[in-house]
DNA sequence: TCGCACAATGTAAGCGTTTCCATCACCGGA
DNA sequence: TCCGGTGATGGAAACGCTTACATTGTGCGA
């Protein structure tokens, strides 16, 4: 009864609501944005108009009129298939979804995985369609992201973009301190022939992981025993078995990935040892893969959730106009059945 | 060169276009949209003077003079835990994220988790923030889908909502004759005591796979082979473990989603019996998680990026005012490792 | 020769907001 | 009593675009 007095078709307008409230459409919008410069009185005769009239703002109109879109993209770089299958990017969108609602804004979906695609996101973005960008996946020198600083649109990553740490707000997780505690944990355990499968060197998770992995091995460290994989599955089936391969000898392997973990596992069966007896094995990230392998995987565990409503976070600062500084938050390593 | 003669900050618009070509803003305005009305000559020179000015259209104008947001809603509806977890879902996301941007429409991601954000969304579509909506998953005599019934924006469903089949537009696999054909897949590799694990029955997979399962086994159906698990791996697991200790001489099982199956076959395990030797499992939907169990998981194969292009191709037709028929889109037995 | 139909174009009125500016009533201090 | 200041308000311009309508110019049949 107090909703949908709306009498005809048309959606009632701040017109609408200046008329039932017997003030003009300048007070009703004072009182839309803050209520600053209005009377008590006034203000609740505005707000039971809008109750009585069922309004609610158009935000074209707005966006029109304040050069604000009310909105941020989620843009994510990377080839489509690699993206999708990543148990990874549902944390995350899920994180900046629900941070972004908190606070009334939309969240645009925008994927570059094609050339077009990219052409038609910078376009996107270059227009000012949406207040700011949560870049998710972004390899070293994307052209995607340089066009994204050249438009100067307010950009916040998520691990640090290689070759633009210095001129863009990121929210990262210390890959170099991650990577020793993992490493650690192996040599805890006695374990001497510890084995890494890196991620793409032009990722951070890539560049850095494999940098703490041999900080903490110090001398022990030995370059064969470090291959790389592409975060996939697939590709940390066949690096381990390259791995195996090469020495035969490796008691234990750090995956920067759990699925990279999760292929590694599958590979040493294969070749008849057993997880985490014979090979101990820590993934990385703790996606929901982690818990459910057997036995269920030892990894460090990324605060997604944390990581994206921090992007968020930041974002909104930058658009605001205030400054905002790159964050690092801490991982978390957890303990369970594969080492 | 041919870019960003752009001598100031401003963004250029229309009239700046108009004036570069020496036309009306109304002539740039018609090239826009299609051309009609516009002679060749004006035609050329409004789209030379479009590329001399790295022109680009302001959605947010567009949408307050036509009144079409050019965007459509991707709406979640269920618990967030439920939801991002199912790997499911980023193959239907990015499905209909590339449809929609081969079309050049925007998604915007709605999550409608909590009540406070069903009530906010609710409010958004209402508003007509969007032109049309793509339902993901729906239970029985939802109330949000009630209210986009009643606000009449155009919605199409994903998989039939029930209690809604007659007044909305759905794409949509044959659930019952999925089924039928996974149960006797299972018939056929001589398995007499077939159980299965259904979803819950609000929702259309829950309903009716077990209808088809039913049906397929004829007399041989024994509702004491029927348990109930909410897709997701641990209810499957415990579905199985229920079954398995009422009727211990099951040799196969059906479930409604790979992750239940994946329970399932976790809890098979643990009671000492062998996959597929001891008992066989299908699942449902062929999500990446499949092809990755150990054996391989046998499936019926959901074609989501098809449903997800349906979906949007069916919501254009209808937020451009024709009509659209539901679909029903083919599944695929996949043979793999465990039935 | 005139006028008419019609293609091409310019013009201007919106679309629903925000926001700047002018106005006004009112109050306290001189 | 008058005046400057201040809080509250209305009015109107602006945001960038679409589109109905008016206007122009052309070629053609009568």
């Amino acid at each position: 009864m107090t909703q949908m007095t709306n009498t005809g078709r048309r959606k009632p307008t701040i017109r609408d609501v200046a008329a039932a409230a017997g003030v003009s459409r300048g007070t009703v919008s004072r009182v839309l944005n803050g209520g600053h410069w209005v009377s008590p009185e006034a203000r609740t005769a505005v707000e039971q108009a809008i109750q009585s009239t069922g309004y609610y703002a158009n935000h074209h109109a707005r966006s029109l009129a304040t050069g604000r879109a009310n909105s941020v993209a989620f843009l994510l770089t990377e080839e489509h298939q690699l993206l999708f299958d990543d148990p990874t990017f549902p944390l995350l969108l899920r994180g900046a979804a629900e941070a972004l609602a908190q606070r009334h804004k939309t969240l645009v979906l925008l994927v570059a995985g094609t050339p077009e695609e990219r052409e038609n996101v910078a376009q996107f973005v270059g227009a000012g369609h949406v207040d700011g960008v949560l870049l998710i996946s972004s390899h070293e020198r994307d052209p995607l992201l340089e066009s994204l600083l050249a438009s100067g649109v307010p950009t916040v990553a998520c691990g640090i973009p290689l070759g633009h740490q210095a001129e863009i707000t990121t929210v990262s997780v210390d890959e170099v301190g991650s990577a020793r505690t993992a490493t650690r944990h192996l040599m805890d355990l006695g374990r001497t022939r510890v084995a890494m499968i890196t991620g793409p060197p032009d990722t951070p998770g890539g560049r850095f992981r494999v940098v703490g992995f041999r900080e903490e091995l110090g001398d022990g460290f030995d370059p064969a025993l470090v291959e790389e994989g592409d975060y996939s599955r697939q590709s940390g089936a066949d690096a381990m078995a390259r791995l195996l391969e090469r020495a035969p000898d490796i008691d234990a392997v750090f995956a920067a990935s759990d699925r990279m973990a999760a292929g590694a596992i599958a590979t040493v069966r294969a070749a008849g040892r057993a997880v985490p007896q014979d090979v101990a094995v820590v993934g990385f990230d703790d996606s929901g893969l982690a818990a459910t392998l057997d036995p269920p995987l030892t990894t460090m565990r990324q605060p997604f959730g944390e990581i994206s409503s921090t992007m968020v976070e930041l974002l909104l600062e930058l658009v605001e106009g205030r400054s905002a500084e790159s964050a690092t938050l801490p991982t978390e390593l957890i303990v369970r059945g594969t080492a």
